[in-house]
DNA sequence: GCAAGGTC
């Protein structure tokens, strides 16, 4: 039997069915697909890997010693040379500027002291798909002959020689050889199988050698940034040859706008209309002169037309322009376009990994960008019409048309450019799914139909003398448009004017305008602008830039980048250069292509580059305090909400040592004492100038951001007036009542501890009490509870009213649970809840570890 | 607890 090995089990699927005569028969080891067929008259099977199946990582189990070098020990307590594959692994004999620490080093946990050992420690393979080896395995022992299939590129042939060294564990003497193709026609699979070539291990090793230049300096960044100030568990502070640099992209961006200077400028604009047209119709007017500079030439201008009624059209002008189709999508085409739509690129591959295994569009990760000819659109246009009325219209128009395909300037014939496929049920899918799905239908056919024709009418009026113009975009044959409306800006239709025709105008205004800075970033700009820089790969930079916001790097969208991620880029840029700069990943292209080549060898390219990090790092260490500090700062300014109305002092969000709950606290802790709590549910956000500080209780107003909704401001006190009526009746006492006095429910707030609660005013004879939630203004509505009589309140949260029944043991609170945090009005009650919220906290933090250890496991074992 | 690269 012929074992094939494929990087993918698409790939797998596909070479079997080229291969074949007849239908390949689909199987199973384990749990592993597999495609059975007969070729040349030879049984074969081929097997789909999952991209890599070894991990590179650190060989922890081993110590330094400077006269053994790396050892081992054993469980009797002799000490054993390490057997380090590869030679990769060197002591650092030859760096004179590092004293040697004492020996028995180890790399295993996190430290300063060991990061220069780090630095040159061996790094093995450990199994990162199990269940793929093993099924690897037992085919491989019923083989013989290997054909390694893997995609023709660095990684694949470094992914076929990883399975073929966990071949030859079972199989040491099996024959192999190595298919190059580069797309699955037909025609280039048999002749890929027909001409096998050998394994390339030049190109393997340098695929090898960015793995371990990656994993090393990474490493030994990202433990020397954790430790440089060390801020709790899960707070690892990243840094890494590809992420570093696209920071640093975010971070001078940032740059460029605080030393941007802007400059004023003024404009005059207005409204204006036809005579005697309705409001609906009337289409904005400007001063020729767009931006006036000079203020005074703004004024005189300005006085011309100030209080104008009318104005003469002096000139017509129609201009129409064609506006191209677009190019087929490849994924960075597709996250830009994606992003523009609200889907950061790391969620448009999630959801298009999920449409790609449902079968509904193409393979997802491609940088081609041109249809192949064996790709038949036709039939993919009438299969979409099919499975989609909503574009069944559109469908049917393109099939009448010439259909001619645009195509962009990538041209790789590995796989097509992403395109729907025709098939599956896209009525089944989910918002985000949907969403998605139509872009890359819509997209497709928008490729195949014609330009679309935007005519522009341009009006220049004379208003008493300055001139003014107008304009107003049409589209009038919407060709592709038709298909594909993203982006497309509303028609502004101008009215049918003639010159000499009067006009009116209204509300024409001078105002005042500073010229704007660069723009940020958004995520589809930025990810563009990592592919033109050389950064990562279409597969790795949607996920990278999510990383960047999973360690706070970076925040918003626009991506800002935090005081943190600003604090890391100017400690490397000024210590460690090297990985800020796009140039590290040019650099190692260059090595990589040496070893190819066979002009350098894996061992020297590795072993230098970890001479260089070694003298980063040395370097690094003399100004670890420093640095340490500038983090420290960092982290505290990104924490920030505003200042504090008693002391002046930072307040900024805290987390409880006990409860991990976070609060509001002032720096100025134990000496200041002013706490608030914080907005549930929500992203706060300090405001800036007057908005920050509330002028009724001067504590800090601040901005909340809630999931996908709008923005709000509010003050951080909750007992603020702006928050909260104090001392508002909200009631009568029954339990009073019954008892034949009168007594009224009031609302109070504790002096102590800022909590909000409701009293009767003859508390000390019914002990009737309610708590209240910690924000929102209170209405009483003189309204009582029907299941349980206690009154009703409206509590104005920024979200909006909130009708709530005040007892929280009346039976309406059982059908949803509580969202404020209050206990019930007994003590012993209170202190019920505290225990049982204390154990739910437990049980969630176990469930979350356990979650947390099984995902581990899980991905160890994917891996 | 670390990177970046494949892919599920």
């Amino acid at each position: 039997m012929k074992l094939i090995i494929a990087e993918k089990n698409d790939a797998a699927r596909q070479i079997a069915e080229r291969l074949s005569t007849g239908k390949p028969k689909k199987d199973k080891v384990y749990n592993t697909a597999i495609y059975r067929f007969e070729w040349k008259g030879e049984e074969c099977v081929t097997i789909g890997l999952a991209g890599h199946i070894l991990a590179p990582d650190f060989c922890d189990s081993v110590l330094f010693d400077k006269k053994l070098g790396w050892y081992s020990v054993t469980e009797d307590g002799e000490m054993l040379p390490a057997d380090i594959p590869d030679g990769l692994a060197r002591p650092p004999y030859d760096t004179k500027r590092k004293p040697f620490l004492a020996d028995g080093i180890s790399i295993k946990g996190w430290k300063l002291e060991s990061l220069p050992y780090l630095t040159w420690a061996p790094v093995i393979k450990l199994p990162a798909e199990k269940e793929l080896i093993r099924s690897l395995k037992n085919l491989a022992k019923k083989s013989d002959s290997v054909i390694i299939a893997t995609d023709f590129d660095r990684e694949g042939e470094l992914i076929g020689s990883d399975a073929l060294n966990k071949v030859r564990e079972v199989a040491p003497d099996l024959p192999v050889a190595r298919a190059q193709y580069s797309s699955f026609t037909k025609a280039e699979i048999t002749q890929a199988f027909d001409n096998l070539v050998s394994l390339d291990q030049n190109l393997a090793d340098a695929g090898e050698s960015r793995q371990h230049i990656d994993l090393i300096w990474g490493a030994v960044l990202t433990r020397y940034l954790t430790l440089a100030k060390f801020g709790g568990f899960g707070n690892v502070r990243s840094a890494g040859r590809v992420q570093t640099p696209t920071l640093a992209l975010v971070v001078e961006r940032e740059r460029e706008r605080m030393a941007f200077v802007p400059e004023d400028y003024w404009q005059i604009r207005g409204m204006g209309a036809a005579q005697g047209a309705a409001e609906d119709d009337r289409f904005k007017i400007a001063h020729k002169t767009a931006r006036f500079t000079d203020k005074d030439a703004a004024e005189a201008a300005y006085g011309h037309v100030d209080g104008v009624a009318t104005a003469t059209v002096a000139a017509v002008t129609k201009r129409s322009r064609k506006q191209q189709p677009p190019t087929p999508f490849a994924t960075t085409s597709l996250q830009a376009a994606a992003a523009a739509e609200g889907i950061s690129p790391a969620r448009t591959m999630r959801i298009a990994e999920s449409l790609y295994m449902a079968g509904l569009i193409s393979y997802p990760r491609v940088d081609n960008t041109v249809y192949p000819a064996t790709l038949d659109l036709g039939a993919v246009v009438s299969d979409l019409a099919k499975i989609n009325p909503a574009l069944a219209p559109v469908c049917k128009k393109v099939l009448a048309g010439p259909m001619k395909p645009t195509r962009g300037k990538v041209e790789t014939t590995d796989h097509p450019p992403i395109y729907p496929t025709g098939e599956g049920d896209p009525s089944a899918l989910d918002g985000g799914q949907r969403k998605l799905y139509d872009l890359i239908a819509r997209r497709f056919l928008a490729t195949l139909m014609g330009p679309a024709t935007i005519e522009n009418t341009k009006l220049e009026l004379d208003v008493n003398g300055e001139p003014f113009v107008a304009s107003g975009d049409v589209l009038v044959t919407p060709g592709f448009r038709e298909a594909y409306p993203y982006g497309l800006k509303r028609d502004e239709q101008m009215p049918p004017l003639e010159q000499g025709d009067a006009v009116d105008v209204f509300d024409i205004k001078l105002e005042a305008k500073q010229t704007e800075p660069p723009a940020r970033y958004s995520q589809g700009k930025l990810v563009q602008e990592m592919e033109k820089r050389g950064l990562g790969t279409k597969s790795t930079r949607a996920s990278i830039i999510e990383r960047l916001y999973a360690v706070r790097y970076l925040k918003n969208d626009p991506v800002e980048p935090s005081q943190l991620g600003i604090a890391i880029i100017d400690a490397l840029s000024q210590f460690a250069p090297r990985i800020t700069s796009p140039d590290m990943t040019s650099e190692l292209d260059g090595d990589m292509t040496r070893v190819e080549r066979g002009e350098d060898t894996e061992e020297h390219v590795v072993t230098h580059s970890r001479a260089l990090l070694a003298g980063v790092l040395d370097e690094l260490l003399k100004h670890t305090q420093e640095l340490g500090d500038a983090i420290s700062d960092a982290v505290t300014a990104d924490a920030r909400v505003g200042a504090c109305p008693k002391c002046g002092k930072d307040l900024v969000m805290k987390t409880s040592a006990k409860t991990r709950g976070s609060f509001i606290g002032c720096m100025g802790w134990p000496d200041c004492d002013v706490t608030y709590p914080v907005p549930s549910g929500v992203k706060v956000s300090p405001l800036e100038g007057e908005a920050a500080v509330c002028p009724e209780c001067g504590a800090p107003r601040i901005k909340c951001q809630p999931f996908r909704q709008k923005a709000f401001e509010i003050c951080v006190n909750p007992t603020c007036p702006t928050n909260y009526e104090p001392d508002l009746k909200v009631g009568e006492c029954k339990v009073c009542a019954e008892a034949g006095r009168h007594g009224d429910l009031i609302a109070h707030k504790s002096e102590k501890s800022g909590k909000r609660f409701i009293r009767c005013t003859n508390y000390d004879d019914c002990g009737v009490s309610y708590p209240l939630p910690a924000r929102g203004k209170l209405e009483a509505t003189g309204e009582t509870c029907p299941e349980c009589g206690a009154p009703i309140v409206v509590v104005n949260t920024a979200r909006g009213p909130w009708r709530i029944c005040v007892n929280m043991d009346c039976p309406t609170k059982e059908k949803k649970p509580a969202r404020g945090r209050k206990t019930t009005t007994k003590a012993s009650a209170a202190k019920k809840t505290t225990a049982a919220k204390k154990t739910a906290a437990k049980k969630t933090t176990a469930k979350k570890t356990t979650a947390k250890k099984s995902t581990t496991k899980k991905t160890a074992a994917d891996k």
